[in-house]
DNA sequence: GCGTTAATTTGCACGACGTTCAAAAATCCT
DNA sequence: AGGATTTTTGAACGTCGTGCAAATTAACGC
């Protein structure tokens, strides 16, 4: 007697549906669609959870928290900027096209996906230490594109280090204000025309 | 009888310690500081009105919501930048000289403040209409700054403010990486020397 | 076959958040 | 004086990220 309230079902066990990459990949790609829709603000786990079918503890035993999911976002955003820009040199041409064209493909790819191309750098490292490995391997995978194109142009390591980071922070800064419409505002020519002089410029002989 | 729990005290009334805009600059000025010390993240709405002795509704009534008084600190953030430009500019001094040390300044006001700096760029416009005519203006007193400085070089004023807006976004990347630890990962110089190296590459002759 | 162990999945609860509502207290205006 | 207006606040609503422990399933030795 007693207890005619509830059967009290609780916790239904593994479904056998996905391993333990597979469904990291699953939440990974969920969350991408979130923030390409709504942006970091629309990335929640409750929501994340509620989309893929799943209860939110599921992700923090598959993946982590929320932190972890945004990670493991800006790794593919990398490795997709990462693509596009090798797709965009040439191997025989001119170093100074081959530094355009890149400036161009960025430009591009930050165009085509906006709000998941934010996350990589909206999400700031927690504390003030350094942050994961991972980050600057991808960051470094890309940057070494830029370099390997300008070595013909600058043969000194060091001059060439300084000239890679200036160009990719003007090119971010570029982007950055775009993305936030906050370089209409300024001028009406559209971001690539301005990559395009600033690298133009830069390398200018 | 009954009752005999509390007397229900609800409710104060105006203190007469200060006045509409005497409350607004004590809000700005407090999250000003919760910014500074800790970021975006550190500043909460009942945070903030406990750090002031107030009730977090005084703050609706007298300023608005979060972002009314996230704005109100990126205005007066814009303001400070302004000023800090302007000291830097030497009016008979060689023109590229004064756009080096507008580079100078700018960075060097970021590195001393780069959280509430930060806070202007991590606030993104809600939906995706114009965003409010004060920041247009406050940007476009700084810029102003940058174009007067460039006008014996680029006489063209399109032309200019395509140069004007390129530096703009270019020193704005190199800040923003610098601030979030991302440009230290490629090259260990101080982000004023890259500064010095874009703007000296751009505009030379 | 069965019992034990490990891995998943989940409901529930906790604390904190931004924000709204209506009540209470002080000031202002005539 | 006393009504009207402004200021201030406690309480409550809905939401969020996350921890905890129970419940269910799969895997494995025998």
């Amino acid at each position: 007697m007693a207890k005619a309230t509830k059967p009290a079902r609780r916790g239904t066990g593994p479904r056998g549906e996905h391993n333990r990459d597979e469904f990291a990949a699953l939440v990974t790609k969920a969350a991408e669609g979130l923030v390409r829709m709504e942006g970091l603000r629309g990335l929640g786990m409750r929501r994340l959870a509620s989309v893929i079918g799943y209860a939110p503890n599921s992700i923090y035993n598959g993946v982590g928290d929320l932190d972890a999911v945004v990670m493991r976002v800006n790794a593919r955003t990398l490795e997709r900027l990462h693509a596009a820009l090798t797709g965009a040199i040439l191997p025989d041409a001119d170093p100074r096209d081959n530094a355009l064209a890149l400036a161009d493909a960025y430009l591009a790819f930050v165009a085509s996906d906006p709000r998941v191309w934010s996350l990589v750098f909206e999400h700031s490292v927690a504390p003030d230490s350094a942050f994961p490995d991972w980050y600057a391997a991808a960051l470094a995978q890309a940057t070494d594109l830029v370099d390997g194109v300008l070595e013909p142009m600058i043969p000194d390591a060091g001059e060439r280090r300084q000239a890679v980071a200036t160009l990719w922070a003007g090119l971010h800064g570029l982007a950055s204000l775009s993305t936030s419409n906050k370089l209409a505002v300024l001028t009406p020519e559209p971001p690539r025309d301005l990559a395009r002089l600033l690298v133009g410029r830069f390398l200018r002989p």
